[in-house]
DNA sequence: TCTGGGGTCCTAGGACCC
DNA sequence: TCTGGGGTCCTAGGACCC
């Protein structure tokens, strides 16, 4: 989906279109709504305190304001930028009808988060071009939404592909156009390679995907490993062959909250408390929806020079409780050191149980039972 | 007043077991 | 007077993604 929490923000806020908009930051920044009807709304240069932005229209990002970049950078690159609290009830309103507008026309479909999908289009007898705009516009009438789309033989070239013609895009690529059309990108649009890895490559003078090809596949072991370096010499020539996943389980269930100012654990231990007994309610709560027990609690922690640490520890048997979530949590944060300020502290639930399938064992132990 | 919140996957070492 | 070879589980950290 385009820019999404932003377009969804548009459908609210029509008068904005075509205008420099961000969401993000801390929900302090609530449109107010005139006597006479209109919406005043915040600038990036009233904002104060920590954040970051979430997402910005394509006329914020043309004034290098982009996603993940903190509000009080951003308010210095486009201080007359509209700032919008997010609003993620809206979004996941949105995203379900995105995707069942797509499952409509092809449902095979494997989640990629809020936003995102993959389409197997396999078995669908239509030409590219002509099913890529249905789904478009099927899309468009459910939601008032645009999305792009990349319609090529796996999963790598069309994460690749739905990037190239953003907004509103939609981009066809076969096996037999890498070399003209994929080879000339960045190593860093492939998916899987990051800022880091970015960087190693660039310090070998590799700066494309045509170069990570023409780059012998010993070197790229020797750099970076037996696994990642046959990884990279494979998708370097657009091979992957990822089968779409259809279903899954979560693995862990968190809930993590960064502080308005750092606190220390001696200092400030009433409040560092209580938001820790909240993390713990919360998680539990989120167990209980979802429906699932936890064997395996962690902690997370971030000190103010932004170092973190993670203590987990794995139980006997799963827990769903609240208190005892946050007896656990507990024993992992005696073992962390509590010198330096935090400035975040989160609170994890692993090792996650269906609570259907721990109720058959639960009843197939007991139906094994001698007496 | 730089740097959110929710995830997945990988690596690596040590414990422990057969 | 020299110490195998698998396998799994647990823990911590880090890269990466949306």
């Amino acid at each position: 989906m385009d820019a999404f929490f932003a377009s969804v923000e548009l459908l609210s806020y029509p008068e904005l279109r075509g205008q420099a908009v961000v969401v993000g930051g801390r929900s302090v920044h609530q449109p107010e709504v005139l006597p006479d009807g209109s919406r005043r709304f915040a600038r990036l240069r009233d904002y104060v305190g920590r954040g970051v932005i979430t997402t910005s229209t394509y006329e914020a990002r043309a004034l290098g304001v982009f996603s993940a970049m903190g509000l009080m950078k951003a308010a210095q690159l486009a201080p007359d930028a509209i700032l919008l609290p997010a609003n993620f009830d809206a979004y996941r309103h949105y995203s379900r009808l995105f995707k069942a507008a797509v499952a409509g026309i092809a449902p095979r479909i494997e989640d990629r988060g809020i936003d995102e999908i993959y389409i197997d289009l396999t078995d669908i007898p239509e030409e590219s071009v002509a099913l890529g705009w249905r789904i478009k516009q099927a899309v468009h009438a459910a939601t008032g939404l645009n999305c792009s789309i990349g319609i090529t033989p796996n999963k790598l070239l069309s994460k690749i592909c739905s990037d190239l013609d953003k907004p509103n895009g939609l981009t066809i690529l076969g096996m037999d156009e890498v070399p003209t059309r994929i080879w000339p990108l960045p190593a860093r649009k492939v998916n899987g390679i990051g800022p880091k890895a970015t960087e190693h490559l660039k310090k070998h003078g590799i700066q494309t995907i045509g170069e990570l090809a023409a780059t012998p596949v010993d070197v790229l072991i020797r750099l970076f490993g037996q696994s990642t370096g046959l990884w990279l010499n494979r998708v370097a020539h657009g091979i992957d062959e990822r089968p779409l996943v259809t279903d899954t389980e979560p693995k862990s269930i968190s809930r993590e909250t960064t502080f308005e100012r750092d606190l220390h654990a001696r200092q400030d231990k009433a409040a560092l408390g209580e938001i820790f007994t909240k993390l713990c309610l919360r998680v539990a709560d989120d167990l209980k929806r979802k429906g699932y027990a936890t064997r395996t609690i962690g902690i997370k922690l971030r000190y103010a020079d932004f170092q973190a640490v993670t203590r987990d520890i794995t139980l006997p048997a799963a827990i769903v409780d609240g208190m005892a979530i946050r007896k656990a949590a507990g024993e992992c944060l005696k073992r962390v050191p509590l010198e330096q300020k935090i400035r975040l502290l989160g609170v994890r639930a692993g090792g996650l149980l269906p609570i259907s399938r721990l109720v058959d064992e639960h009843v197939a132990l007991q139906t094994e039972l001698p007496f």
